[in-house]
DNA sequence: CTCGGACCCTGATGGC
DNA sequence: TGCCATCAGGGTCCGA
């Protein structure tokens, strides 16, 4: 699901509404929604017992609660994942029910079981702290220290295809396969290009136009095709307005006019300009 | 070490 | 109607 706009939605609600509640029953609905968590359902619900949530943080596509116990529930929405306040449209997915001090129920809804809560210890990453399972994904174009200079010299590295690149979280984090189509599509380059034969100005270029195209998504709330991508009210975003590539096999580039393609690589649909992003030649 | 592909799930959709 | 294949915005793991 969800990428980095998406994510920080829920964050920002998350925020707003459970910082200095204290939590008060724990229920596990569904094992592996906390099969992250190494020592098990039981541990985890009743170390969240008392707890009161102090902040929020996120990195990437990751989100967590910092607790009272100097601790934090670590909280991973996988493809199809929504922390929800009140009403649970589907009790079927409902995998994790919190009860605060308020009265308010926290639920995490999740129909495809990919995502999941943990608790873990911080720790320090470069001057950061962050829980120990996200200490291994790298900052994304958001965050104040996002290093770009950094980035484009992995990239300049990687024997890979760009679009690979710009999805694996370890080398620049929140992009999934909506904002990589998007932000290909604004620095015009074409996924399939080997990373390393890409300039370091057009590399640069790509990480601007990804935490641009970003930034825009989260002016508008997020993108959500259906009811699956929602805030911590239940209630969608509307960048799928303003998508420029993403969906858009057979219709006009929005630049150019020729017809927007899809190719599959990496087992997911690509969607990108011929003309303004033509294919690397083989 | 790096890279590419298989795999993990449930549900919606479309073709036959 | 049923059945099968395909698809969906996630990450992890294993073999080459």
């Amino acid at each position: 699901m969800p990428e980095l706009p998406e994510v920080e939605v829920v964050r920002r609600g998350l925020a707003e509404h459970v910082t200095d509640k204290t939590i008060t029953a724990v229920r596990v609905h569904h094992p592996r929604a906390v099969r992250r968590h190494e020592a098990g359902p039981a541990d985890l619900t009743a170390r969240l017992l008392d707890s009161t949530i102090t902040g929020t943080g996120r990195r990437g596509k990751y989100l967590w609660l910092t607790l009272s116990d100097q601790n934090a529930l670590v909280v991973h929405l996988g493809m199809s994942g929504q922390m929800l306040l009140g009403e649970v449209p589907n009790e079927n997915h409902l995998r994790i029910a919190a009860l605060l001090d308020d009265g308010t129920t926290l639920s995490f809804v999740d129909q495809r079981t990919f995502g999941g809560w943990m608790l873990a210890d911080l720790v320090d990453v470069d001057g950061t702290d962050v829980p120990a399972p996200v200490a291994h994904i790298a900052r994304d174009p958001l965050d104040p220290l996002f290093d770009r200079g950094a980035v484009v010299n992995v990239l300049r590295r990687k024997h890979s295809e760009i679009k690979r690149q710009l999805l694996d979280q370890t080398v620049v984090s929140g992009i999934g396969n909506i904002y990589a189509d998007e932000s290909l599509w604004r620095a015009k380059i074409n996924g399939a290009r080997l990373a390393s034969g890409i300039s370091k100005a057009k590399l640069a270029q790509l990480l601007d136009a990804a935490a641009e195209v970003m930034t825009d998504a989260l002016g508008q709330g997020g993108t959500s095709f259906d009811s699956l991508y929602v805030n911590v009210n239940g209630e969608s975003g509307y960048f799928d307005r303003s998508l420029d590539a993403y969906g858009r096999e057979g219709e006009p580039c929005r630049r150019c006019g020729a017809i927007m393609r899809r190719d599959k690589f990496m087992n997911r649909s690509s969607f990108y300009c011929p003309r303004c992003q033509p294919r690397p030649r083989v």
